[in-house]
DNA sequence: GTCTATACTCTGATAGAC
DNA sequence: GTCTATCAGAGTATAGAC
């Protein structure tokens, strides 16, 4: 409790980013009002300009962050030098990552529209980012001839679109959990990628068996 | 010219229909007011009215009649008995299509949550009878083993993903042309589908050498 | 930092003249 | 079928008291 009554802001502008994600992926940031953002956290309309210059400025907030917190993430991961085993690496990561916060991916992707000029731009640069890490690894796989790859450009938005699709369907508490999902999806990129899942790699992994 | 006065009601409809199309998928649904639409085919507000209930019956009408057009094509597609060359048809029916109408294909995923539940439940149905489509050409293929696939359904959202995701990229006078994407995606889904194309199948295709 | 009050603009939709 | 005019409400954002 020896926190000072001046740093409660900070808080309430997380509790408004929360608020915000959830109602901008429920309804669409043009479909959500300052009022309504403000009754979630138990404001007025006017206070949250005390926090955020615009409801723009939340949006990129948002966008922002969540697009800063994927690249630092997924840079953390340990680096992988087989083509094969990084492309099943980036399928794990991209599918647990996304199952674990559906609305700011839905938000991610959805409202990029509407973010003005500059933001877009700024968030645009970072996806292109993430898109480059997986593009690299299709490029090394094609480059060892591990990889049957037509296009490494055209195969990297191919298997992005089809990996983030997951949280047009995916349900908690569906007919599949989270980890048959992942193997699924591995098995299917792994596939695109012309290097299909053997059922047994006996050289490598005799120890899983 | 023989036309009466009276008729010229559904041409403006159409036209208010196309503005309509063309504003919500540069602006999203919310952010286009009857004004903006009124503006774009020289009317005034009201007068839109005399066409359509609501803003949000223009929405529907837009969805509806996209994706019945849809299933009229495709079930105006021939037959094919072969899973592989179904699946194959498939991919190029759906490429083409989804790369021929940007404007509505986005509409309909981006704008299905603007629908009230009346209105979303039609677009629903609709949308998985497309989908059965595809399962049960996926599921036929199981049943011949010519597909190795791992579970259905999902990899039937899978491939869907996959496939309208080029509508996120694809721009006419870009680096490679419909013919050589609509190939490349062929490549792809075969290979998710467990039955990757052969370099040649002499049996079947000796005429095309 | 939050409140109340408010400025000003825009929203979807309707009424009635032509 | 389109126009003008208008309604009632909601939109973002600001000002000033506390």
């Amino acid at each position: 409790m020896a926190r000072k009554t001046g740093s409660v802001g900070i808080e309430t502008a997380e509790r408004v980013l929360k608020a915000a994600s959830m109602l901008f992926a429920r309804h669409g940031y043009a479909a959500v009002s300052m009022r309504q953002i403000a009754k979630e956290v138990n404001l007025q309309a006017g206070a949250l300009y005390n926090h955020f210059e615009t409801k723009q400025s939340i949006l990129r907030a948002l966008l922002i962050s969540h697009m800063e917190a994927l690249m630092e993430e997924i840079e953390a991961q340990p680096e992988i030098a087989d083509p094969r085993d990084a492309l099943e690496a980036f399928t794990r990561f991209h599918i647990r990552y996304h199952i674990d916060r559906p609305e700011e991916v839905f938000i991610a992707y959805m409202e990029l529209r509407n973010l003005e000029p500059g933001p877009y731009r700024e968030v645009t640069v970072l996806r292109q980012k993430y898109e480059r890490i997986l593009r690299d690894i299709l490029r090394r796989g094609m480059a060892t001839r591990e990889f049957a790859i037509v296009d490494a450009p055209v195969t990297t938005m191919a298997i992005i679109s089809m990996l983030t699709g997951v949280n047009t369907w995916f349900r908690y508490g569906g007919r599949l959990g989270v980890d048959e999902i992942e193997n699924i999806y591995v098995n299917m990129v792994l596939a695109v990628a012309g290097t299909p899942k053997p059922v047994l790699r006996a050289t490598q992994n005799e120890e899983l068996a």
